[in-house]
DNA sequence: CGAAATCGTGACTGAACAGTCAGAATATCT
DNA sequence: AGATATTCTGACTGTTCAGTCACGATTTCG
């Protein structure tokens, strides 16, 4: 079998290569374990550096292995293909973003008034902003290749693309249910908020430093809020 | 000079390939013209299709050339490798996006008041929203890999985005400046109204066909209006 | 119509690439 | 320490790809 480069290959039948490092031998303490860990995050750090470079598709194994220090067959006991690495990357952010979609829902949930809409989103807020500066490359990596097609090595982060959308609008459904937010299209919303705030994050994380303060959060929150929040509440918030 | 692919050449000095078509023999009326028309525009075509479908890195030239039914040595007859193909196809955006960014900026010179500001950016939407559905194709490749690095095949159209950014940021500062938004760090703003248009412009080229009625143009002015109105104008808009 | 140019063609080249594998190196267990 | 299993290594293979070029087809122009 022989695929050359990710040319829609999409024939693997079970996945489950032969030899992947499950946690066959030593476990936990010993070296072998530790050599693991080291070699995966060395060829995941290269990788990471190298795609946010010239992107993921432009990437060659090569280039990985040799960035990271590591002979090209050890890539392949360690990562099926691109893809797989690439997903490896990029699966640290869904648990960490899931949790903060539902515990945003819990507090609309408990919200009675504008004010509680406002509590919830400056929480979820806060909370994405720290997923988003604690994993700071890998976000520059979503961002970048986001609106990829789902085949090929971004299929993974357009998976995670498709959970964030979804999970907003399912957000947003919520909120207008309640009264909270405007009537309207929740696509919309969900939209302009997903969009406004992986723009902004973008420009963050990739230039300037001086948007990282947390009151560029701040004046995104009262953006959104004056545009989304139901009338009827007091206008517009307080600067 | 052989550089496969894409990786890294960036050696080229002067560009100006040593063959293409200018404009040399037969012009305008002739069969030639005809032929070189149709020729460029149905590999622009095909190309096109095949990036939206695999994304722009992914797409070869002999499948071009195969989906276009030309050979393979009229493609470097009138483009030079992929990158000059992709700046050819998303080329036809800058002038209207850069006339609609002048007409929208000359508007709010002579605005006064916020129903100015309504009108201006109202009349702005229109416009681009014309933009965006006569060239639907193109833009949903703009916006798939919008946030490209600047090197490679996708170069053009990181360059575009930069000239979209720079252009959105241009126009936040000025209604700022002339308080007809709220104060504050304009690269919020521009960055918050340029994420927030894409990515509905993306949910509405890309998948929901409902998304492209008027009406949700008209939702998402409303939220950005509300959101970015100076404060001390009327509250919310109405409905 | 015939000469002179441009244009189209597709086989060809050299290089780059993904993925493999036999043997060397290393860790683990007794 | 010795035996055994796992892991690492990098040379190797077959393929795919970008870019070229000599030649035949087509168009233009006198």
């Amino acid at each position: 079998m022989q695929t050359r480069k990710s040319r829609r290959p999409r024939v693997q039948v079970e996945a489950a290569p032969s030899v992947l490092p499950t946690e066959r031998p030593g476990q936990e303490g010993g070296k072998r374990d530790a050599n693991r860990k080291a070699r995966a995050a060395a060829l995941a750090s290269a990788s990471l550096s190298l795609m946010l470079q010239r992107g993921v598709e432009a990437v060659t194994i090569d280039e990985i292995v040799s960035k990271a220090g590591v002979a090209k067959g050890s890539f392949y006991r360690y990562f099926r293909d691109k893809e797989d690495l690439v997903r490896a990357i990029v699966a640290p952010l869904e648990r960490p973003l899931r949790e903060s979609f539902e515990r945003c829902k819990a507090a609309l949930s408990d919200a009675r008034a504008a004010e509680s809409l406002a509590a919830a989103y400056g929480l979820f807020a806060a909370e994405l902003a720290g997923v988003i500066f604690a994993h700071g490359a890998v976000v520059r990596l979503y961002l970048q290749e986001r609106r990829a097609p789902g085949e090929g090595p971004r299929a993974p982060i357009a998976d995670l693309a498709r959970f964030v959308d979804a999970s907003a609008l399912e957000l947003a459904s919520f909120a207008c249910q309640r009264g909270l937010t405007r009537p309207g299209d929740s696509r919309v919303s969900a939209a302009v908020v997903v969009g406004a705030a992986e723009h902004l994050a973008s420009m963050a994380l990739a230039g300037d430093e001086s948007l990282r303060d947390p009151s560029v959060a701040m004046e995104l929150i009262v953006i959104i809020l004056d545009g989304v929040r139901a009338t009827g509440s007091s206008a517009t918030s307080s600067a």
